[in-house]
DNA sequence: AAAAACCGAATGAACATTCAATCGTCTAAA
DNA sequence: TTTAGACGATTGAATGTTCATTCGGTTTTT
């Protein structure tokens, strides 16, 4: 693994545990086996470090989704193999789940990156608008508006999970309803 | 106001503005008007502080949606009502829901504080009991796991709002649409 | 006149960043 | 095949700044 990705690595784990504050340049340094003055020669400042850190994580999420993706399938399949794929990889890396969640949340995300093409919200867009194209999905409605809200969902049930797995039985959760829920409500409506 | 309501409105302002970090005790001191020593006896240290500005927010919320519900009504213009309560306060006060979010998102939310009884997390337990209880709401799902998805996606409406006020037309956006979209995949659904 | 609230300069710890020195590897002349 | 030297990568101690917190003294309230 080359040393920007121990980096990265490290800096995740550090944030997942010890929240955005709480990840020092010096503990990031530690954790990653690497000298402080070795990450400056990677980064420009510490910023820059997170911003990096941004994009490298958002690659990661487009690959998952194009890896689980089959655009031959009618949709409501697709539909649920992206809803289960990206909720299996923030179940399975929770340190990017938290990351994406406090990054969306600080000044870091500001108007620029929110309104700049962004490879991750393109990739959203336009597959839903597969789905909306197909006629396969309530009519009306914007791609990107489906997109926040079925991502918001996932991010939700993947909190559920955390949450509740010590305090509720697993079973009685009704997990694999809930992408079933998000479905009937984004699909097309009969009336 | 007093000077806890001051210094509460002051750390909320901050964290909207700069981030979680991004809010020294000085700036707080400073935008409160009041002096640093003064924090330090209303709280016990910054970790304090947080945590009771974590439930002072809470209780907004409660206030919020007792005020806009009416248990006589039927549970469909319920739900309506405190979607829409629920988004325009969020929408109001910015700072409120980025709090939120970073909050739940940070070490301060132990597990300690996620298991133990919430006001907020009971009021809206109770709240989609009644919707389970007189069979308006979709079979089998815990009323928890319809919390928490409702929840999430008013704040995903509230973020769309955000991100989309400047790129895209309001008209276009079809806001009014995404309540009716959660509405339909969590109502009974009728096979 | 006692108690409570308030002030803000002073303190010390934690932090981001720098930089002079060292290491490893590659190139090319001998 | 050896060797000089060059250049990028790495190191970690040193630096200066920012920050949370303290505390002796002042003002306000009871």
């Amino acid at each position: 693994m080359n040393k920007k990705e121990q980096i990265f690595s490290a800096t995740l784990d550090l944030i997942r545990d010890h929240g955005f504050h709480g990840c020092p340049m010096s503990m990031v340094a530690k954790n990653s086996n690497v000298a402080a003055g070795t990450i400056y020669h990677h980064f420009e400042n510490k910023d820059d470090l997170i911003m990096e850190l941004y994009h490298y994580v958002i690659q990661k999420l487009i690959d998952v989704a194009n890896e689980n993706d089959d655009p031959s399938m009618d949709f409501k399949t697709r539909f649920m193999n992206f809803w289960h794929a990206m909720k299996a990889f923030y179940m399975q890396e929770k340190s990017v789940q938290r990351f994406i969640d406090q990054f969306l949340n600080s000044p870091f995300y500001t108007e620029e990156i929110q309104t700049s093409d962004n490879k991750w919200h393109l990739w959203l867009r336009s597959f839903f608008e597969d789905g909306i194209r197909n006629g396969e999905l309530r009519s009306g409605v914007r791609p990107e508006i489906l997109a926040i809200m079925v991502h918001g969902s996932i991010i939700s049930s993947v909190k559920v999970n955390y949450y509740h797995s010590k305090k509720i039985n697993k079973d009685q959760l009704n997990l694999g309803e809930i992408a079933n829920m998000v479905w009937d409500g984004i699909k097309k409506q009969d009336e």
